[in-house]
Parts: structure tokens; sequence; C-alpha cells
DNA sequence: CAATAGATCATCT
DNA sequence: GATGATCTATTGC
């Protein structure tokens, strides 16, 4: 499996992460994750601004942890959370500007064995990688890797020669607590590997008086 | 099902 | 000293 990637996909250039942040998180989507021997593709992502963005870690300006933020593109930030969790983000605009995608789920291909040996708790392949805490424990990556190269490191991004068509949503971030509106979240429509919080409801009600139905 | 609690620590005030 | 880009188990209806 993972010999049938590496052959029909190439990594992607650093070019492509110097763009807008937003341009770079809704691009990901269906790209390749290669970490060790385990791979996944990226099905939901989500889009962090920079200075501007006050849900983004890089708003409170450069400090020890958000210096790889502000630094060159293509790069993994990787951040320790809850005291347990780790978060992968890819490092998108020019250097100088920060701006970032964090992963939020992914489809396994290959791996799965080590990925459920890392997560044996798991229920089934949508549980392995769909959340991201669970990807970064799925495949192994942890805060070693904040600072590494996405195009030379042990962690890259590649794009398949052919790529499944999909259709994408957009909808608010999750778990945030600031500019809970803004549309900056990516998926794949319909992907049963898309992590499970979804649109929150409004903090209005609908006429007859019941709450907004949530997506499934 | 939905809601809540607990785990557990790096980071910044 | 509080908070947090989360996950899991448990409780409650």
């Amino acid at each position: 499996m993972m010999n049938e990637i590496l052959a029909l996909s190439e990594v992607l250039p650093e070019a492509f992460y110097s763009r807008a942040a937003i341009e770079v998180a809704r691009d990901c989507l269906g790209k390749i994750l290669v970490h060790g021997e385990t791979a996944g593709r990226i099905v939901e992502v989500e889009a962090y601004l920079g200075v501007d963005d006050p849900a983004a870690h890089a708003a409170r300006g450069i400090t020890p942890r958000t210096k790889v933020l502000f630094g060159p593109p293509g790069r993994a930030y990787v951040y320790f959370i809850y005291g347990m969790h780790e978060c992968l983000n890819f490092v998108a605009e020019p250097e100088g500007k920060a701006g970032c995608v964090l992963i939020r789920a992914l489809e396994p291909l290959s791996g799965l064995a080590t990925m459920r040996e890392r997560r044996p708790k798991a229920k089934g392949v949508e549980g392995l990688a769909a959340g991201p805490g669970r990807l970064t424990s799925a495949l192994g990556i942890t805060r070693d890797l904040n600072g590494s190269s996405l195009v030379d490191g042990p962690l890259r991004v590649r794009r398949m020669q052919v790529e499944e068509p999909f259709e994408v949503v957009v909808t608010p971030r999750v778990g945030i607590s600031k500019c809970v509106d803004w549309p900056l979240r990516f998926a794949l429509a319909d992907n049963r590997f898309v992590s499970r919080v979804v649109v929150p409801s409004r903090p209005c009600k609908s006429t007859n008086g019941t709450k907004l139905k949530k997506n499934s």
C-alpha cells in the first residue's frame, strides 16, 4: 500500500504552503500525510489566520511556542494541549507572516495495524484518526516534529497524480471560544472519516421552540 | 442518544 | 493560577 502511494504521488513543494492560510487549508483536503509506515488522506482541516485571528495562537505575537508560525512555510507546528494531546498544523504564509492549517482528521490508508497498536481503544477504522489528537497518536506524531520540514523531513505531505473528486463543506471551527462563527473549517462532504463534531447549534431557536438539529 | 466529568501539563498572565 | 485548536468513560434520560 505504502509503495503504491509513494509511486503514484509527489511531495508538495514549499511554494504550496507559501500562500494565504485559508487557501492552503482548502487545498490540503485530499492530500496524503505520510509518517514512517503510516499514511492517511486529509479529510478535515481548519485555517488559523495569524495575528489578526484572536482564536489563533499567533495572535499573541512571537513567543517560544509560536515562533515556528512566523518562520518559513512548509514546516510542522506541533503543540501539546490539555495535558494529554498533541495537535498537528502546517505552517502557511510567506516567512515573517503567521498562519497555519490544523489537521483535524485523516482517512487511514497505510500502516493500519500500527495505528491500531497505538490506539487500541479506537472503534473501527473510522475511529483511528478522526480528530486532531487522534491522528497524531495514530501516526506517532509528537512535539519532536515541531519545526520540521514537510518537504524534507520525516513527516511529509504528498499529492496523488490522480485524485478522487470530492465535494467540500465549510463550517465554523471546532473547540474554540473566540471567533466561533468564522467559517474556516473545511471537510470532505459526507465522508465517514471526518471527526463527528459538526455545526454547533445556533444561539437562536427555531419557531416551534425545538433546538436546531445538529448534523448526524 | 446527550450531557458531564476527569485526566493532566505547557503556556502565558 | 487559569486556560486550553481534546478524548474517553460514565452518568442520565
